[in-house]
DNA sequence: CCTCATGGTGAGGTAACCTCAGCGTATCGT
DNA sequence: ACGATACGCTGAGGTTACCTCACCATGAGG
Protein backbone atom coordinates (compact mmCIF):
# COMPACT_ATOMS: atom_id res chain seq x y z
CA UNK A 1 0.00 0.00 0.00
CA UNK A 2 2.71 2.50 1.24
CA UNK A 3 5.12 1.00 -1.41
CA UNK A 4 2.10 0.88 -3.86
CA UNK A 5 2.17 5.09 -3.82
CA UNK A 6 5.98 5.15 -3.66
CA UNK A 7 6.29 4.39 -6.87
CA UNK A 8 3.24 6.20 -8.22
CA UNK A 9 4.48 9.11 -6.76
CA UNK A 10 7.92 8.29 -8.03
CA UNK A 11 6.60 7.85 -11.30
CA UNK A 12 4.83 11.45 -11.27
CA UNK A 13 7.77 12.95 -10.18
CA UNK A 14 9.63 11.21 -12.81
CA UNK A 15 7.16 12.40 -15.42
CA UNK A 16 6.98 15.75 -14.53
CA UNK A 17 10.99 15.62 -14.80
CA UNK A 18 10.51 14.64 -18.41
CA UNK A 19 8.41 17.13 -19.33
CA UNK A 20 10.69 20.03 -18.40
CA UNK A 21 13.80 18.75 -19.43
CA UNK A 22 11.91 18.60 -22.77
CA UNK A 23 10.99 22.18 -22.31
CA UNK A 24 14.70 23.09 -21.41
CA UNK A 25 16.24 21.60 -24.59
CA UNK A 26 13.58 23.02 -27.00
CA UNK A 27 15.72 26.14 -27.85
CA UNK A 28 18.66 23.98 -29.17
CA UNK A 29 16.25 21.49 -31.21
CA UNK A 30 18.14 18.78 -29.17
CA UNK A 31 16.35 15.61 -27.99
CA UNK A 32 17.05 14.52 -24.54
CA UNK A 33 18.77 11.46 -25.46
CA UNK A 34 21.01 13.57 -27.55
CA UNK A 35 21.62 16.18 -24.61
CA UNK A 36 22.32 13.31 -22.34
CA UNK A 37 25.70 12.58 -24.76
CA UNK A 38 26.64 16.04 -24.62
CA UNK A 39 26.97 15.61 -21.43
CA UNK A 40 28.48 12.73 -21.64
CA UNK A 41 31.00 14.11 -23.94
CA UNK A 42 31.91 17.39 -22.25
CA UNK A 43 32.52 15.37 -18.79
CA UNK A 44 35.05 12.89 -20.74
CA UNK A 45 35.96 14.57 -23.56
CA UNK A 46 36.73 12.12 -26.18
CA UNK A 47 36.05 8.51 -26.01
CA UNK A 48 35.27 5.51 -28.04
CA UNK A 49 32.03 4.78 -29.53
CA UNK A 50 31.43 1.60 -27.35
CA UNK A 51 32.71 4.01 -23.93
CA UNK A 52 29.78 6.14 -24.84
CA UNK A 53 27.33 3.36 -25.25
CA UNK A 54 28.38 2.06 -21.89
CA UNK A 55 28.12 5.57 -20.07
CA UNK A 56 25.12 5.79 -21.52
CA UNK A 57 23.76 2.64 -20.38
CA UNK A 58 22.36 1.57 -24.13
CA UNK A 59 23.63 -0.47 -26.66
CA UNK A 60 26.61 -0.08 -28.91
CA UNK A 61 24.46 0.23 -32.01
CA UNK A 62 22.13 2.73 -30.08
CA UNK A 63 24.77 5.02 -29.60
CA UNK A 64 25.67 5.26 -33.10
CA UNK A 65 22.25 6.69 -33.84
CA UNK A 66 22.74 8.93 -31.40
CA UNK A 67 26.22 10.01 -32.84
CA UNK A 68 24.91 10.10 -36.38
CA UNK A 69 22.61 13.25 -35.53
CA UNK A 70 24.55 14.88 -33.63
CA UNK A 71 27.18 14.88 -36.07
CA UNK A 72 24.18 15.75 -38.78
CA UNK A 73 23.83 18.83 -36.63
CA UNK A 74 27.54 19.48 -36.43
CA UNK A 75 27.73 19.14 -32.29
CA UNK A 76 29.93 16.35 -32.40
CA UNK A 77 32.89 14.71 -34.86
CA UNK A 78 33.87 11.08 -35.64
CA UNK A 79 37.81 10.54 -35.42
CA UNK A 80 39.95 7.80 -36.11
CA UNK A 81 41.45 5.77 -33.12
CA UNK A 82 45.25 6.08 -33.61
CA UNK A 83 45.88 3.13 -31.79
CA UNK A 84 43.02 0.98 -32.91
CA UNK A 85 41.55 1.28 -36.88
CA UNK A 86 38.63 -0.52 -35.74
CA UNK A 87 37.55 1.65 -33.33
CA UNK A 88 36.11 5.50 -33.88
CA UNK A 89 36.56 8.35 -31.34
CA UNK A 90 33.99 10.81 -30.78
CA UNK A 91 34.29 14.10 -29.54
CA UNK A 92 32.46 17.86 -29.20
CA UNK A 93 33.08 20.03 -31.95
CA UNK A 94 33.41 23.78 -30.91
CA UNK A 95 29.79 24.45 -31.52
CA UNK A 96 28.68 21.34 -29.30
CA UNK A 97 31.28 22.29 -26.68
CA UNK A 98 29.57 25.80 -26.69
CA UNK A 99 25.99 24.19 -26.84
CA UNK A 100 26.70 21.86 -24.11
CA UNK A 101 27.83 24.43 -21.49
CA UNK A 102 24.66 26.23 -22.84
CA UNK A 103 21.94 23.27 -22.12
CA UNK A 104 23.90 22.71 -18.96
CA UNK A 105 23.66 26.07 -17.63
CA UNK A 106 20.07 26.22 -18.63
CA UNK A 107 19.39 22.82 -16.52
CA UNK A 108 21.14 24.23 -13.83
CA UNK A 109 18.77 27.68 -14.08
CA UNK A 110 14.90 26.79 -15.25
CA UNK A 111 15.02 22.71 -15.83
CA UNK A 112 15.88 22.08 -12.03
CA UNK A 113 13.51 24.37 -10.46
CA UNK A 114 11.78 21.12 -9.23
CA UNK A 115 14.38 20.41 -7.05
CA UNK A 116 15.27 24.05 -6.39
CA UNK A 117 12.01 24.41 -4.66
CA UNK A 118 12.87 22.01 -1.94
CA UNK A 119 14.94 23.44 0.52
CA UNK A 120 18.07 22.28 1.49
CA UNK A 121 17.92 19.78 4.17
CA UNK A 122 15.09 18.07 1.91
CA UNK A 123 17.56 17.88 -1.02
CA UNK A 124 20.47 16.28 0.80
CA UNK A 125 18.36 13.57 1.78
CA UNK A 126 16.52 13.49 -1.48
CA UNK A 127 19.55 12.84 -2.28
CA UNK A 128 21.05 10.30 0.40
CA UNK A 129 17.96 7.73 0.05
CA UNK A 130 18.48 7.80 -3.71
CA UNK A 131 22.27 6.64 -3.56
CA UNK A 132 20.78 4.31 -1.51
CA UNK A 133 18.11 3.01 -4.10
CA UNK A 134 21.19 3.02 -6.50
CA UNK A 135 23.40 1.02 -5.23
CA UNK A 136 20.74 -1.36 -3.31
CA UNK A 137 21.40 -4.75 -4.65
CA UNK B 1 26.29 20.81 -9.00
CA UNK B 2 24.08 19.22 -6.54
CA UNK B 3 21.20 19.49 -8.62
CA UNK B 4 22.94 17.90 -11.45
CA UNK B 5 24.18 14.51 -9.49
CA UNK B 6 20.47 14.86 -7.82
CA UNK B 7 19.20 14.97 -11.21
CA UNK B 8 21.47 12.04 -12.20
CA UNK B 9 20.52 9.76 -9.23
CA UNK B 10 16.61 10.04 -10.13
CA UNK B 11 17.47 8.66 -13.28
CA UNK B 12 19.92 5.91 -12.35
CA UNK B 13 17.08 5.16 -9.84
CA UNK B 14 14.06 5.79 -12.11
CA UNK B 15 16.18 3.57 -14.81
CA UNK B 16 16.77 0.28 -11.68
CA UNK B 17 12.53 0.92 -11.14
CA UNK B 18 12.53 0.39 -15.07
CA UNK B 19 14.03 -3.17 -15.27
CA UNK B 20 12.43 -4.41 -12.26
CA UNK B 21 9.30 -4.04 -13.45
CA UNK B 22 9.70 -5.14 -16.66
CA UNK B 23 10.89 -8.72 -15.27
CA UNK B 24 8.68 -8.40 -12.51
CA UNK B 25 5.73 -8.84 -15.16
CA UNK B 26 7.20 -10.88 -17.55
CA UNK B 27 5.25 -14.29 -16.47
CA UNK B 28 2.22 -12.74 -18.00
CA UNK B 29 3.66 -11.25 -21.41
CA UNK B 30 2.22 -8.07 -20.15
CA UNK B 31 3.93 -5.08 -20.83
CA UNK B 32 4.35 -1.78 -18.33
CA UNK B 33 1.79 0.52 -19.91
CA UNK B 34 -0.65 -2.56 -20.66
CA UNK B 35 -0.32 -2.87 -16.26
CA UNK B 36 -0.73 0.63 -15.14
CA UNK B 37 -3.73 -0.16 -17.46
CA UNK B 38 -4.95 -2.69 -16.07
CA UNK B 39 -4.20 -1.11 -12.62
CA UNK B 40 -6.16 1.62 -13.34
CA UNK B 41 -9.31 -0.19 -14.42
CA UNK B 42 -8.75 -2.45 -10.97
CA UNK B 43 -8.88 0.63 -9.06
CA UNK B 44 -11.54 2.33 -10.61
CA UNK B 45 -13.49 -0.60 -11.78
CA UNK B 46 -15.41 0.00 -15.38
CA UNK B 47 -14.82 3.16 -17.24
CA UNK B 48 -14.56 4.74 -20.63
CA UNK B 49 -12.12 4.72 -22.51
CA UNK B 50 -11.40 8.81 -22.27
CA UNK B 51 -11.24 8.45 -18.41
CA UNK B 52 -8.91 5.77 -18.96
CA UNK B 53 -6.34 7.73 -21.36
CA UNK B 54 -6.93 10.98 -18.71
CA UNK B 55 -5.90 8.89 -15.56
CA UNK B 56 -2.82 7.00 -17.71
CA UNK B 57 -1.86 10.66 -18.51
CA UNK B 58 -1.46 9.47 -22.54
CA UNK B 59 -3.66 10.78 -25.21
CA UNK B 60 -7.50 8.71 -26.05
CA UNK B 61 -5.82 7.45 -29.35
CA UNK B 62 -3.24 5.83 -27.22
CA UNK B 63 -5.78 4.47 -24.78
CA UNK B 64 -7.22 2.63 -27.61
CA UNK B 65 -3.98 0.95 -28.27
CA UNK B 66 -3.52 -0.29 -24.62
CA UNK B 67 -7.37 -1.47 -24.68
CA UNK B 68 -6.79 -2.97 -28.31
CA UNK B 69 -4.38 -5.26 -26.93
CA UNK B 70 -5.53 -6.39 -23.64
CA UNK B 71 -8.97 -7.46 -25.35
CA UNK B 72 -6.78 -9.08 -27.54
CA UNK B 73 -5.54 -11.29 -24.75
CA UNK B 74 -9.06 -11.36 -23.36
CA UNK B 75 -7.96 -9.16 -19.97
CA UNK B 76 -10.38 -6.55 -20.86
CA UNK B 77 -13.90 -6.03 -22.41
CA UNK B 78 -15.60 -3.22 -24.11
CA UNK B 79 -18.62 -2.55 -23.83
CA UNK B 80 -21.21 -0.14 -25.36
CA UNK B 81 -22.30 2.93 -22.06
CA UNK B 82 -25.98 2.94 -22.02
CA UNK B 83 -26.16 6.56 -21.70
CA UNK B 84 -24.36 7.33 -24.90
CA UNK B 85 -23.92 5.81 -27.75
CA UNK B 86 -20.78 7.12 -28.58
CA UNK B 87 -18.93 6.06 -25.92
CA UNK B 88 -17.35 3.06 -24.57
CA UNK B 89 -16.72 1.11 -21.66
CA UNK B 90 -13.82 -0.82 -20.68
CA UNK B 91 -14.01 -3.39 -17.85
CA UNK B 92 -11.99 -6.25 -17.02
CA UNK B 93 -12.81 -10.06 -17.40
CA UNK B 94 -12.69 -12.43 -14.70
CA UNK B 95 -8.93 -13.58 -16.22
CA UNK B 96 -8.22 -9.58 -16.02
CA UNK B 97 -9.28 -9.58 -12.68
CA UNK B 98 -6.91 -12.13 -11.61
CA UNK B 99 -4.11 -11.36 -13.51
CA UNK B 100 -4.32 -7.24 -12.44
CA UNK B 101 -4.39 -9.28 -8.63
CA UNK B 102 -1.92 -11.42 -9.47
CA UNK B 103 0.36 -8.24 -10.64
CA UNK B 104 -0.62 -6.39 -8.18
CA UNK B 105 0.69 -9.00 -5.34
CA UNK B 106 3.59 -9.57 -7.43
CA UNK B 107 4.75 -6.00 -7.21
CA UNK B 108 4.22 -5.75 -3.52
CA UNK B 109 6.32 -8.48 -2.84
CA UNK B 110 9.05 -8.93 -5.55
CA UNK B 111 9.41 -5.75 -7.68
CA UNK B 112 9.49 -3.22 -4.92
CA UNK B 113 12.13 -4.58 -2.98
CA UNK B 114 13.96 -1.70 -4.05
CA UNK B 115 11.83 0.45 -1.85
CA UNK B 116 11.85 -2.27 0.85
CA UNK B 117 15.38 -2.47 0.98
CA UNK B 118 14.94 1.20 2.65
CA UNK B 119 13.86 1.39 6.25
CA UNK B 120 10.54 3.06 7.14
CA UNK B 121 11.97 6.18 8.27
CA UNK B 122 13.86 6.47 4.63
CA UNK B 123 10.96 5.51 3.08
CA UNK B 124 8.51 8.46 4.59
CA UNK B 125 11.13 10.54 4.15
CA UNK B 126 11.25 9.92 0.48
CA UNK B 127 7.28 10.04 0.05
CA UNK B 128 6.68 13.05 1.55
CA UNK B 129 9.48 14.68 -0.13
CA UNK B 130 8.35 12.82 -3.86
CA UNK B 131 4.79 14.63 -3.22
CA UNK B 132 6.55 17.98 -2.65
CA UNK B 133 8.28 17.67 -6.15
CA UNK B 134 4.78 16.64 -7.34
CA UNK B 135 2.97 19.56 -5.95
CA UNK B 136 5.34 21.95 -6.85
CA UNK B 137 4.61 24.17 -9.46
C1' DC C 1 -33.70 20.27 -37.17
C1' DC C 2 -29.44 22.29 -38.02
C1' DT C 3 -25.20 23.37 -36.19
C1' DC C 4 -21.57 22.44 -33.39
C1' DA C 5 -19.17 19.63 -29.94
C1' DT C 6 -17.70 15.10 -28.34
C1' DG C 7 -16.09 9.93 -28.12
C1' DG C 8 -13.68 6.62 -30.39
C1' DT C 9 -10.72 4.93 -34.11
C1' DG C 10 -8.09 4.43 -38.90
C1' DA C 11 -3.96 6.14 -40.94
C1' DG C 12 0.38 7.44 -40.50
C1' DG C 13 4.38 9.40 -37.88
C1' DT C 14 8.14 9.80 -34.12
C1' DA C 15 11.79 8.84 -30.55
C1' DA C 16 14.60 5.85 -28.48
C1' DC C 17 15.62 1.89 -27.91
C1' DC C 18 16.68 -3.28 -29.42
C1' DT C 19 18.88 -7.72 -32.00
C1' DC C 20 21.24 -9.92 -35.63
C1' DA C 21 24.46 -10.30 -39.34
C1' DG C 22 28.48 -8.71 -41.62
C1' DC C 23 32.80 -6.26 -42.54
C1' DG C 24 37.32 -4.95 -41.28
C1' DT C 25 40.70 -5.08 -37.84
C1' DA C 26 43.33 -6.78 -33.77
C1' DT C 27 45.26 -10.51 -30.91
C1' DC C 28 46.73 -14.79 -29.46
C1' DG C 29 48.31 -19.67 -29.67
C1' DT C 30 51.06 -22.66 -31.96
C1' DA D 1 53.91 -16.24 -39.52
C1' DC D 2 49.34 -17.27 -39.80
C1' DG D 3 44.84 -19.13 -38.86
C1' DA D 4 41.19 -18.96 -35.48
C1' DT D 5 38.80 -16.20 -32.65
C1' DA D 6 37.32 -11.93 -30.60
C1' DC D 7 36.19 -7.09 -31.00
C1' DG D 8 34.35 -2.33 -32.88
C1' DC D 9 31.22 -0.35 -35.62
C1' DT D 10 27.14 -0.09 -38.61
C1' DG D 11 23.21 -1.71 -42.11
C1' DA D 12 18.80 -3.76 -41.88
C1' DG D 13 14.87 -4.35 -39.68
C1' DG D 14 11.93 -4.71 -35.37
C1' DT D 15 9.53 -3.03 -30.94
C1' DT D 16 7.21 -0.07 -27.56
C1' DA D 17 4.76 3.60 -26.35
C1' DC D 18 3.56 7.41 -27.51
C1' DC D 19 1.70 11.33 -30.86
C1' DT D 20 -1.51 14.18 -34.43
C1' DC D 21 -4.94 14.57 -37.91
C1' DA D 22 -9.08 13.38 -40.21
C1' DC D 23 -13.32 11.09 -39.98
C1' DC D 24 -17.70 9.01 -38.46
C1' DA D 25 -21.44 8.41 -35.49
C1' DT D 26 -23.81 10.33 -31.90
C1' DG D 27 -25.34 13.95 -28.62
C1' DA D 28 -26.84 18.74 -27.11
C1' DG D 29 -28.19 23.60 -27.66
C1' DG D 30 -30.44 27.41 -29.99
Amino acid sequence: MEDDSLLESFWAVTRRLRERTKITLEPWHVSPSQSRALGVLSRHGEVRLSVLAERLHIAPRSATEVVDDLQERGLVERKPDPTDRRATLVALTPGGVATAAAIHEARATEGERLFAGLDPADRTELARILNLLREAR
